[in-house]
DNA sequence: AGCTTACGCTACGGCTCGTAGCGTAACTGC
DNA sequence: GCAGTTACGCTACGAGCCGTAGCGTAAGCT
Protein backbone atom coordinates (compact mmCIF):
# COMPACT_ATOMS: atom_id res chain seq x y z
CA UNK A 1 0.00 0.00 0.00
CA UNK A 2 1.62 2.81 -1.18
CA UNK A 3 -1.44 5.03 -0.31
CA UNK A 4 -0.40 8.60 -1.49
CA UNK A 5 2.63 9.72 1.08
CA UNK A 6 2.33 13.40 -1.06
CA UNK A 7 -0.35 13.99 0.35
CA UNK A 8 -2.08 15.19 4.19
CA UNK A 9 1.41 14.80 5.51
CA UNK A 10 0.14 13.05 8.59
CA UNK A 11 -3.02 14.22 10.83
CA UNK A 12 -3.77 16.73 7.89
CA UNK A 13 -6.40 18.87 7.87
CA UNK A 14 -10.15 18.30 8.98
CA UNK A 15 -12.50 20.85 8.08
CA UNK A 16 -13.10 21.71 4.41
CA UNK A 17 -14.10 19.65 1.44
CA UNK A 18 -12.14 16.46 1.49
CA UNK A 19 -10.26 15.52 -1.75
CA UNK A 20 -11.30 12.74 -3.95
CA UNK A 21 -10.32 9.39 -3.24
CA UNK A 22 -11.88 8.21 -6.79
CA UNK A 23 -10.24 10.83 -8.40
CA UNK A 24 -6.64 9.89 -6.98
CA UNK A 25 -7.68 6.38 -8.62
CA UNK A 26 -9.10 7.73 -12.09
CA UNK A 27 -5.91 9.58 -12.32
CA UNK A 28 -3.23 7.27 -11.49
CA UNK A 29 -5.71 4.39 -13.43
CA UNK A 30 -5.17 7.18 -16.42
CA UNK A 31 -1.71 7.40 -15.99
CA UNK A 32 -0.44 3.88 -16.40
CA UNK A 33 -2.94 3.74 -19.61
CA UNK A 34 -1.21 6.63 -20.86
CA UNK A 35 2.15 5.37 -20.34
CA UNK A 36 0.72 2.51 -22.37
CA UNK A 37 -0.54 4.16 -25.49
CA UNK A 38 2.28 7.27 -25.74
CA UNK A 39 5.05 6.13 -23.67
CA UNK A 40 7.11 8.37 -20.81
CA UNK A 41 8.13 10.97 -23.28
CA UNK A 42 5.13 12.01 -24.66
CA UNK A 43 2.59 11.89 -21.82
CA UNK A 44 1.39 15.10 -21.11
CA UNK A 45 -0.23 16.32 -17.56
CA UNK A 46 -3.03 17.93 -19.37
CA UNK A 47 -3.68 14.25 -21.92
CA UNK A 48 -3.63 12.30 -18.21
CA UNK A 49 -6.06 15.11 -16.84
CA UNK A 50 -8.66 14.47 -19.99
CA UNK A 51 -8.61 10.60 -19.97
CA UNK A 52 -9.49 10.72 -15.80
CA UNK A 53 -11.92 13.55 -16.30
CA UNK A 54 -10.73 15.80 -13.97
CA UNK A 55 -9.22 19.57 -14.84
CA UNK A 56 -5.34 19.73 -14.86
CA UNK A 57 -5.24 22.19 -12.35
CA UNK A 58 -6.25 19.24 -10.34
CA UNK A 59 -2.92 17.22 -10.79
CA UNK A 60 -0.86 20.69 -10.38
CA UNK A 61 -2.89 20.89 -6.58
CA UNK A 62 -1.60 16.91 -5.58
CA UNK A 63 1.67 16.39 -7.28
CA UNK A 64 4.49 18.49 -8.30
CA UNK A 65 4.80 16.80 -11.44
CA UNK A 66 5.13 14.14 -14.14
CA UNK A 67 7.65 12.67 -11.95
CA UNK A 68 6.12 12.14 -8.76
CA UNK A 69 3.00 11.27 -10.54
CA UNK A 70 4.46 8.50 -12.66
CA UNK A 71 6.00 6.92 -9.69
CA UNK A 72 2.87 6.53 -7.77
CA UNK A 73 1.65 5.30 -10.91
CA UNK A 74 4.07 2.36 -10.87
CA UNK A 75 4.24 1.83 -7.45
CA UNK A 76 0.85 0.46 -7.47
CA UNK A 77 2.00 -2.38 -9.62
CA UNK A 78 4.59 -3.71 -7.61
CA UNK A 79 2.34 -3.61 -4.43
CA UNK A 80 1.49 -7.20 -6.34
CA UNK A 81 4.88 -8.76 -5.50
CA UNK A 82 4.79 -11.04 -2.69
CA UNK A 83 7.18 -14.17 -1.98
CA UNK A 84 4.97 -17.68 -2.24
CA UNK A 85 6.07 -20.05 -0.31
CA UNK A 86 7.10 -22.54 -2.81
CA UNK A 87 9.22 -25.12 -0.25
CA UNK A 88 12.72 -24.47 -0.65
CA UNK A 89 14.96 -21.30 -0.92
CA UNK A 90 15.80 -22.41 -4.96
CA UNK A 91 12.09 -22.42 -5.53
CA UNK A 92 11.40 -19.01 -3.65
CA UNK A 93 14.42 -17.17 -5.56
CA UNK A 94 12.62 -18.77 -8.99
CA UNK A 95 9.24 -17.79 -8.06
CA UNK A 96 10.01 -14.25 -7.23
CA UNK A 97 12.51 -13.82 -10.42
CA UNK A 98 9.62 -14.44 -12.61
CA UNK A 99 7.03 -12.35 -10.75
CA UNK A 100 9.37 -9.04 -10.71
CA UNK A 101 9.82 -10.23 -14.28
CA UNK A 102 6.29 -10.78 -14.93
CA UNK A 103 5.98 -6.74 -13.30
CA UNK A 104 8.58 -5.21 -15.57
CA UNK A 105 7.21 -7.02 -18.57
CA UNK A 106 4.22 -4.88 -18.73
CA UNK A 107 4.72 -1.84 -21.44
CA UNK A 108 3.75 0.60 -18.74
CA UNK A 109 6.46 -0.34 -16.38
CA UNK A 110 8.92 -0.69 -19.03
CA UNK A 111 8.96 2.93 -20.20
CA UNK A 112 8.06 4.52 -16.96
CA UNK A 113 10.48 2.84 -14.58
CA UNK A 114 13.85 3.78 -16.32
CA UNK A 115 12.72 7.13 -17.32
CA UNK A 116 12.15 7.95 -13.55
CA UNK A 117 15.54 6.72 -12.22
CA UNK A 118 16.82 8.60 -14.68
CA UNK A 119 15.45 11.81 -13.43
CA UNK A 120 15.84 10.74 -10.02
CA UNK A 121 19.79 10.80 -10.62
CA UNK A 122 19.49 14.87 -10.06
CA UNK A 123 16.22 15.12 -7.90
CA UNK A 124 16.90 13.79 -4.38
CA UNK A 125 13.57 13.76 -3.14
CA UNK A 126 12.39 11.72 -5.85
CA UNK A 127 15.06 9.53 -5.10
CA UNK A 128 13.35 9.23 -1.85
CA UNK A 129 10.22 8.87 -3.27
CA UNK A 130 11.20 6.20 -5.42
CA UNK A 131 13.00 3.96 -2.46
CA UNK A 132 10.29 4.10 -0.32
CA UNK A 133 7.25 3.47 -2.42
CA UNK A 134 9.44 0.91 -4.95
CA UNK A 135 12.69 -0.08 -4.00
CA UNK A 136 12.48 -0.57 -0.15
CA UNK A 137 9.70 -3.08 -0.70
CA UNK A 138 11.27 -5.25 -3.02
CA UNK A 139 14.47 -5.01 -1.04
CA UNK A 140 11.62 -6.59 1.99
CA UNK A 141 11.52 -9.55 -0.32
CA UNK A 142 14.68 -10.65 0.05
CA UNK A 143 15.00 -9.84 4.01
CA UNK A 144 11.73 -12.03 3.94
CA UNK A 145 13.35 -15.06 1.50
CA UNK A 146 16.54 -15.26 3.83
CA UNK A 147 14.33 -15.45 7.07
CA UNK A 148 12.52 -18.14 5.34
CA UNK A 149 15.30 -20.54 4.61
CA UNK A 150 16.63 -19.64 7.85
CA UNK A 151 13.67 -21.23 9.29
CA UNK A 152 13.89 -24.24 6.84
CA UNK A 153 17.56 -24.67 8.06
CA UNK A 154 18.50 -23.52 4.39
CA UNK A 155 21.08 -20.95 5.63
CA UNK A 156 22.82 -20.47 8.66
CA UNK A 157 21.54 -17.83 11.02
CA UNK A 158 23.83 -14.51 10.60
CA UNK A 159 26.32 -13.92 13.71
CA UNK A 160 27.62 -10.22 12.15
CA UNK A 161 24.28 -7.99 11.06
CA UNK A 162 26.42 -5.70 9.55
CA UNK A 163 27.66 -8.11 7.19
CA UNK A 164 24.20 -9.76 6.60
CA UNK A 165 22.92 -6.30 5.72
CA UNK A 166 25.94 -5.90 3.20
CA UNK A 167 25.02 -9.38 1.93
CA UNK A 168 21.30 -8.89 1.57
CA UNK A 169 22.59 -5.45 -0.25
CA UNK A 170 24.33 -7.87 -2.80
CA UNK A 171 22.07 -10.19 -3.09
CA UNK A 172 19.30 -7.33 -3.82
CA UNK A 173 21.51 -5.60 -6.54
CA UNK A 174 22.29 -9.21 -8.36
CA UNK A 175 18.18 -9.82 -8.64
CA UNK A 176 17.19 -7.00 -9.59
CA UNK A 177 19.65 -5.81 -11.34
CA UNK A 178 20.26 -9.10 -13.71
CA UNK A 179 16.57 -9.22 -13.96
CA UNK A 180 16.06 -5.21 -15.10
CA UNK A 181 19.07 -5.75 -17.96
CA UNK A 182 18.42 -8.54 -19.16
CA UNK A 183 14.35 -7.37 -19.51
CA UNK A 184 15.28 -3.24 -20.65
CA UNK A 185 19.10 -3.73 -22.09
CA UNK A 186 19.42 -7.01 -23.38
CA UNK A 187 15.68 -7.31 -24.48
CA UNK A 188 15.36 -10.60 -23.63
CA UNK A 189 12.57 -12.78 -21.96
CA UNK A 190 13.04 -13.71 -18.43
CA UNK A 191 11.73 -17.70 -18.91
CA UNK A 192 11.90 -20.11 -16.51
CA UNK A 193 14.68 -21.85 -18.12
CA UNK A 194 17.08 -18.43 -17.39
CA UNK A 195 15.22 -18.28 -14.17
CA UNK A 196 16.83 -21.28 -13.39
CA UNK A 197 20.43 -20.70 -14.23
CA UNK A 198 20.67 -17.70 -13.16
CA UNK A 199 19.55 -19.00 -9.35
CA UNK A 200 21.76 -21.73 -9.84
CA UNK A 201 24.85 -19.60 -10.27
CA UNK A 202 23.68 -16.96 -7.32
CA UNK A 203 22.79 -19.38 -4.56
CA UNK A 204 25.90 -21.48 -5.23
CA UNK A 205 27.90 -18.22 -5.12
CA UNK A 206 26.21 -17.32 -1.89
CA UNK A 207 26.79 -20.67 -0.39
CA UNK A 208 30.55 -20.75 -1.53
CA UNK A 209 31.23 -17.30 -0.22
CA UNK A 210 29.70 -17.30 2.92
CA UNK A 211 31.91 -21.38 3.51
CA UNK A 212 35.02 -19.22 2.10
CA UNK A 213 34.35 -16.62 4.85
CA UNK A 214 33.87 -19.14 7.48
CA UNK A 215 37.35 -20.30 7.22
CA UNK A 216 38.72 -16.49 7.37
CA UNK B 1 35.27 3.65 -32.17
CA UNK B 2 31.57 4.71 -33.04
CA UNK B 3 32.39 6.67 -35.95
CA UNK B 4 28.95 7.96 -37.00
CA UNK B 5 27.13 5.05 -37.26
CA UNK B 6 24.44 7.70 -38.52
CA UNK B 7 25.65 9.34 -41.64
CA UNK B 8 26.39 8.43 -44.86
CA UNK B 9 25.49 4.91 -44.73
CA UNK B 10 28.55 3.22 -47.05
CA UNK B 11 29.91 4.81 -49.43
CA UNK B 12 28.19 7.96 -49.25
CA UNK B 13 28.29 10.90 -51.34
CA UNK B 14 31.83 11.98 -52.82
CA UNK B 15 30.81 15.17 -54.43
CA UNK B 16 30.14 18.39 -52.34
CA UNK B 17 31.21 20.04 -49.22
CA UNK B 18 32.14 17.95 -46.25
CA UNK B 19 30.32 17.52 -43.34
CA UNK B 20 32.69 19.12 -40.83
CA UNK B 21 34.74 16.40 -38.45
CA UNK B 22 35.34 19.08 -36.06
CA UNK B 23 31.45 20.10 -35.55
CA UNK B 24 30.60 16.19 -34.94
CA UNK B 25 33.28 16.80 -32.20
CA UNK B 26 32.38 19.89 -30.78
CA UNK B 27 28.51 19.05 -30.63
CA UNK B 28 29.22 15.53 -28.90
CA UNK B 29 31.46 17.23 -26.17
CA UNK B 30 28.87 20.32 -26.12
CA UNK B 31 26.39 17.20 -25.51
CA UNK B 32 28.17 16.00 -22.78
CA UNK B 33 28.98 19.21 -21.33
CA UNK B 34 25.06 20.02 -20.97
CA UNK B 35 23.86 16.83 -20.06
CA UNK B 36 26.87 17.29 -17.08
CA UNK B 37 24.85 21.04 -16.23
CA UNK B 38 21.43 20.24 -16.81
CA UNK B 39 20.35 16.72 -16.96
CA UNK B 40 18.80 14.85 -19.87
CA UNK B 41 15.23 16.39 -19.15
CA UNK B 42 16.74 20.03 -19.36
CA UNK B 43 18.89 19.60 -22.21
CA UNK B 44 17.39 21.72 -25.13
CA UNK B 45 19.00 20.52 -28.70
CA UNK B 46 19.11 24.39 -29.23
CA UNK B 47 21.20 24.75 -26.08
CA UNK B 48 23.33 22.40 -27.49
CA UNK B 49 24.07 24.30 -30.99
CA UNK B 50 24.69 27.56 -28.72
CA UNK B 51 27.63 26.08 -26.84
CA UNK B 52 28.68 23.79 -29.55
CA UNK B 53 29.01 27.22 -31.95
CA UNK B 54 26.61 25.90 -34.37
CA UNK B 55 23.40 26.27 -36.01
CA UNK B 56 20.34 24.43 -34.60
CA UNK B 57 19.63 23.39 -37.92
CA UNK B 58 23.07 21.38 -38.28
CA UNK B 59 21.99 19.27 -35.33
CA UNK B 60 18.64 18.48 -36.87
CA UNK B 61 20.71 17.44 -40.34
CA UNK B 62 22.99 14.90 -38.70
CA UNK B 63 20.85 13.35 -36.03
CA UNK B 64 17.24 12.59 -36.25
CA UNK B 65 16.48 14.21 -32.31
CA UNK B 66 17.57 13.96 -28.70
CA UNK B 67 17.70 10.87 -28.08
CA UNK B 68 20.09 9.71 -31.31
CA UNK B 69 22.73 12.44 -30.15
CA UNK B 70 23.00 11.58 -26.54
CA UNK B 71 23.60 8.11 -27.56
CA UNK B 72 26.36 9.35 -29.25
CA UNK B 73 27.42 11.45 -27.04
CA UNK B 74 28.04 8.80 -24.21
CA UNK B 75 28.74 6.28 -26.67
CA UNK B 76 32.58 7.31 -26.81
CA UNK B 77 32.53 7.41 -22.92
CA UNK B 78 32.16 3.69 -23.08
CA UNK B 79 34.69 3.67 -25.54
CA UNK B 80 37.56 3.69 -23.18
CA UNK B 81 36.81 0.44 -21.73
CA UNK B 82 39.13 -2.04 -21.83
CA UNK B 83 40.01 -5.04 -19.98
CA UNK B 84 43.26 -4.71 -18.51
CA UNK B 85 45.42 -8.01 -17.90
CA UNK B 86 45.50 -8.81 -14.27
CA UNK B 87 46.71 -12.33 -13.95
CA UNK B 88 43.90 -13.99 -13.06
CA UNK B 89 39.81 -13.99 -13.62
CA UNK B 90 38.92 -13.17 -10.06
CA UNK B 91 41.11 -9.98 -11.11
CA UNK B 92 39.98 -9.49 -13.92
CA UNK B 93 36.53 -9.51 -13.50
CA UNK B 94 36.71 -7.15 -10.41
CA UNK B 95 38.78 -4.77 -12.72
CA UNK B 96 36.63 -4.78 -15.01
CA UNK B 97 33.37 -4.12 -12.73
CA UNK B 98 35.64 -0.75 -11.01
CA UNK B 99 36.18 0.32 -14.35
CA UNK B 100 32.59 0.39 -15.54
CA UNK B 101 31.98 1.48 -12.47
CA UNK B 102 33.92 4.37 -12.81
CA UNK B 103 32.19 5.41 -15.96
CA UNK B 104 28.98 5.14 -14.44
CA UNK B 105 29.95 7.40 -11.64
CA UNK B 106 30.29 10.09 -14.44
CA UNK B 107 27.02 12.91 -14.29
CA UNK B 108 26.45 12.81 -17.99
CA UNK B 109 26.50 9.27 -18.06
CA UNK B 110 24.20 8.41 -15.07
CA UNK B 111 21.58 11.11 -16.24
CA UNK B 112 21.56 9.72 -20.03
CA UNK B 113 22.28 6.47 -19.63
CA UNK B 114 18.95 5.28 -18.03
CA UNK B 115 16.94 7.77 -19.98
CA UNK B 116 17.97 6.49 -23.29
CA UNK B 117 17.39 3.28 -22.20
CA UNK B 118 14.01 4.07 -21.13
CA UNK B 119 12.96 5.67 -24.85
CA UNK B 120 14.35 3.08 -26.48
CA UNK B 121 11.15 0.31 -24.97
CA UNK B 122 9.23 2.46 -27.67
CA UNK B 123 12.04 3.00 -30.26
CA UNK B 124 13.21 -0.28 -32.05
CA UNK B 125 15.57 1.99 -34.23
CA UNK B 126 16.73 3.24 -30.95
CA UNK B 127 17.24 0.55 -29.66
CA UNK B 128 19.68 -1.36 -32.45
CA UNK B 129 21.57 2.12 -32.04
CA UNK B 130 22.40 1.52 -28.49
CA UNK B 131 23.14 -2.07 -28.53
CA UNK B 132 25.52 -1.74 -31.49
CA UNK B 133 27.43 1.49 -29.98
CA UNK B 134 27.51 0.41 -26.04
CA UNK B 135 25.73 -2.56 -25.13
CA UNK B 136 27.40 -4.82 -27.78
CA UNK B 137 31.77 -3.49 -26.80
CA UNK B 138 30.63 -4.31 -23.32
CA UNK B 139 29.25 -7.77 -23.92
CA UNK B 140 32.57 -8.01 -25.78
CA UNK B 141 34.66 -7.72 -22.87
CA UNK B 142 32.90 -10.84 -21.52
CA UNK B 143 33.73 -12.78 -24.18
CA UNK B 144 37.22 -11.80 -24.00
CA UNK B 145 37.92 -12.52 -20.14
CA UNK B 146 36.45 -15.94 -20.83
CA UNK B 147 38.92 -16.39 -23.75
CA UNK B 148 41.88 -14.69 -21.24
CA UNK B 149 40.51 -17.15 -18.80
CA UNK B 150 40.11 -20.53 -20.70
CA UNK B 151 43.89 -19.80 -21.79
CA UNK B 152 45.33 -19.92 -18.59
CA UNK B 153 43.57 -22.64 -18.09
CA UNK B 154 41.21 -21.77 -14.97
CA UNK B 155 37.96 -22.42 -17.28
CA UNK B 156 37.47 -25.50 -19.27
CA UNK B 157 37.02 -25.06 -23.25
CA UNK B 158 33.55 -24.84 -23.81
CA UNK B 159 32.13 -27.71 -25.90
CA UNK B 160 28.26 -26.67 -26.95
CA UNK B 161 28.86 -23.19 -28.50
CA UNK B 162 24.85 -22.62 -27.72
CA UNK B 163 25.16 -23.28 -24.30
CA UNK B 164 28.49 -20.76 -24.00
CA UNK B 165 26.90 -18.39 -25.37
CA UNK B 166 23.83 -18.42 -22.89
CA UNK B 167 26.22 -18.36 -20.22
CA UNK B 168 28.03 -15.10 -21.72
CA UNK B 169 24.82 -13.21 -22.10
CA UNK B 170 24.00 -14.67 -17.87
CA UNK B 171 27.29 -13.39 -16.92
CA UNK B 172 26.67 -10.11 -18.50
CA UNK B 173 23.02 -9.08 -17.33
CA UNK B 174 24.31 -10.27 -14.21
CA UNK B 175 27.62 -7.99 -13.63
CA UNK B 176 26.03 -5.24 -15.70
CA UNK B 177 22.78 -5.17 -14.11
CA UNK B 178 24.30 -5.64 -10.48
CA UNK B 179 26.88 -2.50 -10.87
CA UNK B 180 23.87 -0.43 -12.74
CA UNK B 181 21.54 -1.75 -10.33
CA UNK B 182 23.91 -0.64 -6.85
CA UNK B 183 24.79 3.06 -8.81
CA UNK B 184 21.76 4.33 -10.30
CA UNK B 185 18.68 2.92 -8.09
CA UNK B 186 20.77 1.69 -4.54
CA UNK B 187 22.56 4.49 -5.17
CA UNK B 188 25.43 3.34 -3.22
CA UNK B 189 29.07 3.46 -4.11
CA UNK B 190 31.07 0.65 -5.92
CA UNK B 191 33.77 0.01 -4.06
CA UNK B 192 36.88 -2.24 -3.84
CA UNK B 193 35.38 -4.29 -1.38
CA UNK B 194 31.79 -3.91 -3.10
CA UNK B 195 33.38 -5.03 -6.02
CA UNK B 196 35.32 -7.80 -4.16
CA UNK B 197 32.23 -9.62 -2.49
CA UNK B 198 30.45 -9.41 -5.65
CA UNK B 199 33.03 -11.51 -7.94
CA UNK B 200 33.18 -13.78 -5.06
CA UNK B 201 29.36 -14.62 -5.42
CA UNK B 202 29.50 -14.63 -9.38
CA UNK B 203 33.04 -16.73 -9.88
CA UNK B 204 32.20 -19.45 -7.02
CA UNK B 205 28.37 -19.88 -8.45
CA UNK B 206 29.75 -20.48 -11.90
CA UNK B 207 31.81 -22.76 -11.29
CA UNK B 208 29.19 -24.73 -9.16
CA UNK B 209 27.15 -24.48 -12.30
CA UNK B 210 29.66 -25.53 -14.52
CA UNK B 211 30.61 -28.70 -11.97
CA UNK B 212 27.01 -29.38 -11.69
CA UNK B 213 26.22 -29.65 -15.06
CA UNK B 214 28.79 -31.53 -16.02
CA UNK B 215 27.36 -33.95 -13.76
CA UNK B 216 24.12 -34.24 -15.89
C1' DA C 1 35.11 27.58 -64.05
C1' DG C 2 30.63 24.80 -62.55
C1' DC C 3 28.44 21.37 -59.79
C1' DT C 4 27.16 19.62 -55.40
C1' DT C 5 26.60 19.48 -50.73
C1' DA C 6 27.15 21.60 -45.98
C1' DC C 7 26.54 25.51 -43.12
C1' DG C 8 24.62 29.74 -40.68
C1' DC C 9 20.83 32.51 -39.97
C1' DT C 10 16.00 33.98 -39.42
C1' DA C 11 11.40 33.16 -38.84
C1' DC C 12 7.45 30.53 -38.03
C1' DG C 13 3.22 27.49 -36.34
C1' DG C 14 2.37 24.24 -32.98
C1' DC C 15 2.56 22.18 -28.72
C1' DT C 16 3.21 21.72 -23.68
C1' DC C 17 4.16 23.74 -19.43
C1' DG C 18 2.80 25.60 -15.00
C1' DT C 19 0.08 29.29 -12.91
C1' DA C 20 -3.51 32.77 -11.82
C1' DG C 21 -8.10 33.92 -11.13
C1' DC C 22 -12.80 33.07 -10.37
C1' DG C 23 -17.12 30.84 -9.28
C1' DT C 24 -19.02 26.59 -7.47
C1' DA C 25 -19.25 22.20 -4.68
C1' DA C 26 -18.59 19.50 -0.48
C1' DC C 27 -17.79 18.88 4.25
C1' DT C 28 -17.24 20.55 9.39
C1' DG C 29 -18.26 22.89 13.67
C1' DC C 30 -21.17 26.25 15.84
C1' DG D 1 -29.38 26.24 9.35
C1' DC D 2 -25.13 29.14 8.81
C1' DA D 3 -20.39 30.56 8.40
C1' DG D 4 -15.82 28.89 7.61
C1' DT D 5 -12.66 26.07 5.05
C1' DT D 6 -10.92 23.40 1.54
C1' DA D 7 -11.36 20.99 -3.09
C1' DC D 8 -12.77 21.26 -7.75
C1' DG D 9 -13.72 22.78 -12.67
C1' DC D 10 -12.93 26.05 -16.03
C1' DT D 11 -10.64 29.62 -18.74
C1' DA D 12 -6.91 32.18 -20.05
C1' DC D 13 -2.22 33.36 -20.32
C1' DG D 14 3.09 34.05 -21.00
C1' DA D 15 6.88 31.36 -21.59
C1' DG D 16 9.75 27.90 -23.65
C1' DC D 17 11.03 24.36 -26.87
C1' DC D 18 10.22 21.75 -31.06
C1' DG D 19 11.16 20.79 -35.79
C1' DT D 20 11.09 22.85 -40.39
C1' DA D 21 11.29 26.08 -44.40
C1' DG D 22 13.71 29.30 -46.94
C1' DC D 23 17.60 31.76 -48.37
C1' DG D 24 22.31 33.22 -49.10
C1' DT D 25 27.01 31.74 -48.45
C1' DA D 26 31.12 28.53 -47.87
C1' DA D 27 33.86 24.52 -49.07
C1' DG D 28 35.12 20.82 -51.47
C1' DC D 29 35.32 17.84 -56.26
C1' DT D 30 36.11 17.31 -61.52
Amino acid sequence: MVANMQNRTSAGHRTGRPRSAAADAAILEATRAALIELGWSKLTLGDVALRAGVAKTTLYRRWAGKNELVVDAVAELFDELELPDRGSLPADVEGAVLQFATVLDRPETRTALMAVVAEATRDEPLRRRIRASIVDCQKQLVLEGRARAQARGELPAEEDPEAAARTADLIFDMVAGAVVHRTLVSGEPVDPRWARSFTRVLLLGLAGAAEAAAQD
